[in-house]
DNA sequence: GGGCTTTGTTACCGTTGGGTAACCGGATCC
DNA sequence: GGATCCGGTTACCCAACGGTAACAAAGCCC
C-alpha cells in the first residue's frame, strides 16, 4: 500500500497514461486517476503540481521514448530504404508494446491545446525531419520536402489508428512493410530520376 | 436582432462551427457559442437539446457537405489517376474553403467520443471506399487494400494539418498535386504490375 | 519507546458549466 | 385594442471537478 515516492510516482504516471489513453485529457478526472492507481487526490497533488503538468510530464516522457526508439533503430540501416524500413518497423512496434502511449501522445486531447500540441508537433517535427532528408526533390519547391516529411509522418499515424482497430491485423511487421512501401514508393514517385 | 427559427438556427450552427474550431468541443461553452451568437444560452437550447446534440448535428452536416463535393467533383473524371488528381483537388479546396469546418469534423474532440467519432469514421470510410477500388493488389491479401486506402485518407488530413499551419502554402492545387503524387505512386509502388 | 519525517486520508472550498423555470415584449390577427 | 404566439431574457439550480488545509498513521533513527 505504502511505497516510496520515487516508485509511487512512476506508477501514477504508468496509470496515467492508462486512464487518459482511454478517456482522453478533458473527460478524466484527478479523481479518476488517483482512484485507478489505488489512491486519493492529495497524493496525486503531492507529485504533480497540476493535471496539466502531469500531463505535460506524460507527453515529454512518451515523446522522448519514441523517438529515442526510432532513432535507434534506424541508426545502423544501410541506404535509405532501409532506414525507411527500419524507421517504419520501430514506430509500429513501439504502437503495439505501448498502446496506451501512443494514444496519449498522438490523441485527441493532446492536439487541442497550445501547450500539449507544441510537444508533440516536436516530436513529429524530429521524425519528418529524418525523413525529410530522405526525399530528394528536383524541379519542385524544396519546401515541398517538409511538406511531404509531415504528410508521412502523418499518414503513420492514421494507419496505426487504423489497425489498433481492425484487430491489429495484419501483423506488426506486415504492416510495416506494406506502409513503409506506400511511403517510399510515393516519395519516390514524386522524382522518378531518384535512383 | 430577432429572427425567424430557421434562420437563427443556420446562424447559431455557422457561429457554433467557428466556436468550435477555435476551442475545440471540451474548451467551448454553451455561454461561448451563444455570445458569439449574440444571444443568450437558453435560445441555444430551443434548437438544440443538448450541447452533445448541437455538436452531432454540426459533425453530420459537414460530413455530408465534404462528402457530397468529393464525389461530385470526381463523378466524371477519366481513368484512375484522373479520379485521385480532382478528388484530392477537391479535399483541399473543401479545407481552404471551409477551414473552420474541417477543423470540427476531424480535430481533436472529435476523436475522442465514440459518438462523435463514429460519425467522422464514416466520412473517412465513405472516402476510403472510392479509394480502395483503385488500389490494384496483388499476390498481397486482400485486406490491405482497405488498409492502405484509410492511411491515404489519414494522410491527407494530415497533409491539411501541416498546409492550415504553415500560411497555406504552396497554394491549394499545388498541395493537392503533390500529395496526389505521393498518393498515387505509393500505392501503384506497391504493386508494379498494375498499368 | 519517544520524536521526526514521510506517506496517506478525510473533508472541504470555489468555480465552472450544462441545463431549466419563469418571465418579458413586440408583432399579428381578429 | 386586447388575446395570442413567438423569439428572447434574467436568474437560478445542481453536479462535477481542480485544488487545498488539516489531520492521521506508519516507519525510522536514536
Amino acid at each position: 500500500m505504502r511505497l516510496p515516492a520515487a516508485e509511487r510516482r512512476a506508477q501514477l504516471m504508468e496509470t496515467a497514461i492508462t486512464v487518459f489513453a482511454e478517456q482522453g485529457f478533458y473527460s478524466t478526472s484527478m479523481n479518476d486517476v488517483a482512484d485507478a492507481a489505488g489512491v486519493t487526490k492529495p497524493v496525486l497533488y503531492q507529485h504533480f503540481s497540476s493535471k496539466r503538468d502531469l500531463y505535460v510530464e506524460l507527453l515529454t516522457e512518451i515523446g522522448n521514448q519514441l523517438r529515442d526508439t526510432i532513432s535507434k533503430s534506424t541508426a545502423d540501416a544501410d541506404g535509405p530504404r532501409q532506414q525507411i524500413e527500419m524507421g517504419f518497423r520501430a514506430y509500429f512496434h513501439y504502437v503495439a508494446d505501448h498502446t496506451d502511449a501512443f494514444k496519449v501522445l498522438f490523441g485527441a486531447g493532446s492536439r487541442r491545446d497550445p501547450e500539449f500540441s507544441s510537444l508533440t508537433r516536436a516530436v513529429e517535427g524530429s521524425i519528418a525531419e529524418a525523413i525529410a532528408e530522405l526525399i530528394v526533390v528536383d524541379g519542385k519547391p524544396a519546401e515541398h520536402r517538409e511538406l511531404l516529411a509531415h504528410t508521412i509522418v502523418g499518414m503513420t499515424e492514421a494507419a496505426s489508428r487504423y489497425w489498433l482497430q481492425h484487430e491489429r491485423s495484419p501483423d506488426c511487421d506486415e504492416l510495416a512493410e506494406a506502409v513503409a512501401g506506400l511511403a517510399w514508393f510515393g516519395m519516390r514517385g514524386i522524382n522518378p530520376t531518384d535512383g
